[in-house]
Parts: C-alpha cells; structure tokens; sequence
DNA sequence: CGCTGGCGATACCTTTAAACTATGGGCTGA
DNA sequence: TCAGCCCATAGTTTAAAGGTATCGCCAGCG
C-alpha cells in the first residue's frame, strides 16, 4: 500500500463517483478503478459497493476513510513541517551566556531573531566559558558567549569575533596607579597580578600573558578566582591588578578602581558554536549576530 | 511521495549504512540510494549527512524521522484494523427492543454473540416496533427485535422470522368466555376489540384481521392502545378482547385473563434490519440468531 | 606507504506497474 | 425506449522502481 492508494480512496470517497474523482485528480477513470482495485485486494477488505449506478462506502470503508484521511494529512504536513525546520523558521536555539555582567549583543540580537523566526523556541542558560565549552561539544546548547575564543584542545567547535574591546586595568581603590588618568601597560610589570581560574575560564591565562607580552612581561598570577565576583573582591582586598575588557565597569565593587590602558589595547569578544551542528535556526542565528556586530563595528 | 520512501528512509535512518538497509528491506543498494535521494529532492530538505564514511542524519532527518515512523506504524495498523473490522472482530452492534415484557433470543444471542466477538461494542435500545423500523431506516439501529414483520412500505429493511408463538386470547377476568378452559376464534366474532395503535406498532391491526380472517370475521376495533400496558389495562376495564402471542402473559396485570385458542394458531416473531446495512457484526449476529432459534425450533 | 575491504554514487539495463485510449455494458431518467 | 452517465475491461504506452556492474573514496592494517 502506498500514499496514492489512500490519496485516491479518499477522493473516490468524498465524491462516490470514480470518474468526477479522476477528474479532480488529473487521471483517467480506469487508472483510478484499477488503483482503488488493488487497494481493496491488497488490504483483502471491500471498502465500496458499486451497484452499476452508484458507489457507496462500506462500513470498512468508513473506518478506513478516517485513517487513510489522517494518513494523508500527516505525510503532507510532515513534509512542511521539514521545510520550516529546514528553512529555520522552527526548532529551537538553546544559547549560553556568561549572567554576571555582560548581556553583549544577546538582548538585541534575541529581539531581531524572535522577530524573523518567530516559531523557534529559544532557550537561554547562563554558564561559565568552560561550561560552555563543554556543553557545546555535548550539544547541550547550539550557541554560546564565550566572550574568550575556544581554546584549541576544542576542536569541533568554531567561533567569531563579534567585538573587539578595550581593555582596561583593574586596581584596588588604594592603589598608587589610581591617582593616575591613564595606565601604561609597563607599569604593570613589577605587580602581583590575580586572574579567572581555567577551570572555569579556559583561555584567560593565555590571553593575559599574550596581552601583557605586548609590554614584554609575563605577569605574576598570585591568586585564581572561579566567577568574577570573587575576582573583583580579591582585588579590592589588594591581592593583586588585573586586565579586563571594559565591560566589567558593569559590575562594580567598593574598593575597585578602573583605568583605561595608553595606548589602548583591544580584547576580542567571541561567540562559538560546534561545527558540527547543521541546525538551521543556529546558522541563521549567528548571521543575525554576524550583521548586526558588523554594523555595531 | 509514497509510503516507500518513507519505509525507506526509516531503514537507513536506524542502520546509518545504505547496504545493511538495503539487505534488511530486500533491496539492491543502488535502487535504495536513489529512493532517498528522490525523497530528499521532492521535499527539498537533506535529510542525511553522508560524508564518504558514514551516514549521519541532519537536524531535519532526526524530526523527519519520527514524522516517518508515525505515519508508517499508522498505515500499518489502519490495515490490521479495517481488516479485524470486515472478520466482525470490532465495530459495534445497535440492537433495538421492545422491552415491555419479551427478551425473547436477546440474553441468549447477546451472550453467544459476545463471547465470539468480545471486541464489538453491544449497544441496547428500548423502543417501540415503530421507532425500531425508522431507527432502522436511518441506521440508527443495526437490528431491532421487532416482533411483527416490517410493514410493507418499508422497503429498504429485511426481517426473518425468529419463532412462532401460541396465540392467546386476552380476556377480562370477569369475560364469560373466561369460564372455559379454550377458546374457539370464532366464538369472538360478536365482540369488541381493542388493539396496539398503528402509531407504535405498524402492521399490529393486519396482523389481527388476518388472524381473525382465519375463522371468517373481521374484528370491530373500539380502541387502540399505544403501549402493551395500557392494552393490558382497556382489557381490564372490559374495553374489550384481544389478541396476543402467549408471551404476554410476562405481563400480568389485575383483572385480565389469558385462554389458549382451540384449534391452535401460531403467529410469528420477527427480528429486521437494513437491507443496505453491511455491518459484518450485524452479519455474524443475525446468524446466530437464526441458528439459536432454528435449535429452539 | 601501498593494499584491501567496506561503502555510497553513478551509469546503464530490465522489469514492474501506473497511466492512457478505446470500448463494452448496465442502470437511470426523460 | 433511447440517451447519457458511469464503472469495468482490454490492450498499449510510459514512467519509474529495481537490478548489475563498476567507480572512487576513505579507513584500517601490514
């Protein structure tokens, strides 16, 4: 048995007259009475009585009409129901972000999405970078901020710069560089420095010596902190300077003072996705990310 | 698309390898390529990632898939289900009867039926032989217990005769005929009648003159009652004397008395049911009414 | 590093079956 | 009773499903 028999019982069975069922069906009459022929022998069970003059439904033929009709409408609509997920009009975007301070270009971003792909469902997580990291390789999320590119023990994920900050220089309120408008990176040589641990941001270390390598130094880390809360209070507390980009200044703490680096400095701000994830919203969803960083420049 | 291609794309959806799917469904691999190929074409979507050495499904293959299986699984068992239908094995049964005081086959043919057919919903209607033969008609009702046989206009419904009751005479207990321990027809050829109205139970008032034609009269009818109690009850308050099949005396009422004719007349029970009604429940019923009464003689 | 085995794609041929045309024959309604 | 409608049948054409042979690619192994 196949569609067409179902397709063509429900016509013979909404009209009770082969030919004008034919008609609409764009066939010849003897093509539909030998289809609907085969149906009935396949299925061993008579679904009309043809008297010469007219067709009738069976009582098998009604059952049957109510399945092959719910039959019918599932295959088609199982077909455009691929086409929008394929198209990315459906689905779902499950996306990651670090919650402590930086929203980025999520809420913008979000809102031109929702606007254009109004059927997916977008889910939001809020998760450290290497949690992130993991749950990309685990495709437990489509999409993150990881704000640090992906350290390259990730092989299966990709990334983008969809921002390039400055930089700035994070001092305990006290701290004698404070009386100062601007701070040279070189300044910064001879200071206990804290930093993000790897557990959580895999990568800070790395980016923190290269940008510090910039003035030819490799800074002194003293102490780790897991969230940047803790990170804040530890230099508060005078264990040590640190660099940031910019957008930390969103979450102040008593006792910490930021100042711009000179010359400045730029820290890449990156988004990463597995390469693997053929998800159509996914795709759409970083070009809409993609346009509106460019534009944003 | 068909059925096949969905079929199909399920194999090779569970194995991921186009030549184990292939042997599983009995097919050269070659024709199985092209089959998914044609089912990815015509729908537009790519449903599989085939990199050189292996098959992978893409986002739109895994919610195609379930799609697939559903419509699939529902085809196969809307066939096993018109096919238990047209065997008798499902459905349902409405049978109509005059409840007042004659079960008649009913408990016995109910129990027989349901203990070969346990699937098929049994449906009990209490009416009156007229609301059975329009119930009939419009096929509200599979069967009706209808005790006359269907009046000639009709057409449309088929009836069989069940059994052939002792006629009685339905007396007022203080009737002098009552004396007597039979009754010839003739000696009521002097009397007043009362009878079943023509409204509740068509075919009531031949069935009457045709059994007193047996003996050469034709009753005078003073009154027609329109439920077998209110007979019962004209009877009883000497309206007149009427005929009856013996089992009415399952309703006794005060004041009436029952005497057997001398010589003996029989008079039919009938069941009836749509003549277009193809009901194979209907079909394996009325046979084993008929073999229950042919074995009650 | 080349050999082998497994797998999907391609090309080409065979076979199945769907569709068409022509026509027969029965029922209905004028 | 005749015309028209309608389904069935026969025979032919055509489309497409299925098969065989083979290629090319990748992976694992010696």
């Amino acid at each position: 048995m196949e569609l067409r028999h179902l397709r063509y019982f429900v016509a013979v069975a909404e009209n009770l007259n082969f030919t004008k069922a034919a008609a609409k069906l764009h066939l010849a009459q003897p093509s539909l009475t030998r289809q609907i022929h085969n149906l009935e022998e396949e299925i061993g069970v008579r679904l009309l009585n043809r008297s010469k003059s007219q067709v009738a439904l069976t009582e098998e033929g009604r059952s049957f009409l109510v399945d092959a009709r719910r039959i019918v409408a599932l295959a088609t609509e199982s077909i455009l129901a691929v086409q929008r997920l394929s198209r990315g009009e459906t689905g779902e975007l499950n996306i990651a972000y670090l919650s402590n301070f930086d929203f980025e270009l999520l809420p913008e971003t979000l809102a031109a999405f929702r606007q254009t792909f109004p059927q997916v469902a977008l889910n939001l997580f809020d998760m450290t970078p290497a949690e992130q990291f993991r749950a990309l390789e685990t495709r437990k999320i489509d999409l993150g901020f990881v704000g640090l590119r992906p350290p390259a023990a990730a092989a299966g994920l990709q990334w983008e710069r969809i921002a390039r900050h400055r930089t700035v220089v994070v001092l305990p309120a006290k701290h004698p560089l404070v009386s100062k408008r601007q701070v040279k990176l070189g300044d910064l040589e001879t200071m206990f420095f804290v930093g993000m641990s790897e557990k959580t941001h895999p990568g800070f270390r790395d980016w923190l010596d290269g940008t510090c390598q910039q003035a030819g130094f490799t800074p002194r880390v003293l102490q780790d902190a897991e969230l940047e809360p803790a990170l804040m209070t530890f230099v508060a507390e005078g264990l040590g300077v640190t660099l940031a980009r910019e957008h930390i200044k969103r979450l102040p703490h008593p006792g910490v003072a930021f100042r711009p680096l000179a010359p400045p400095i730029k820290s890449d701000y990156c988004i990463a996705w597995n390469r693997g994830n053929d998800s159509r919203a996914l795709q759409q969803y970083v070009e809409i990310v993609k346009g509106i960083a460019a534009h944003a420049h």
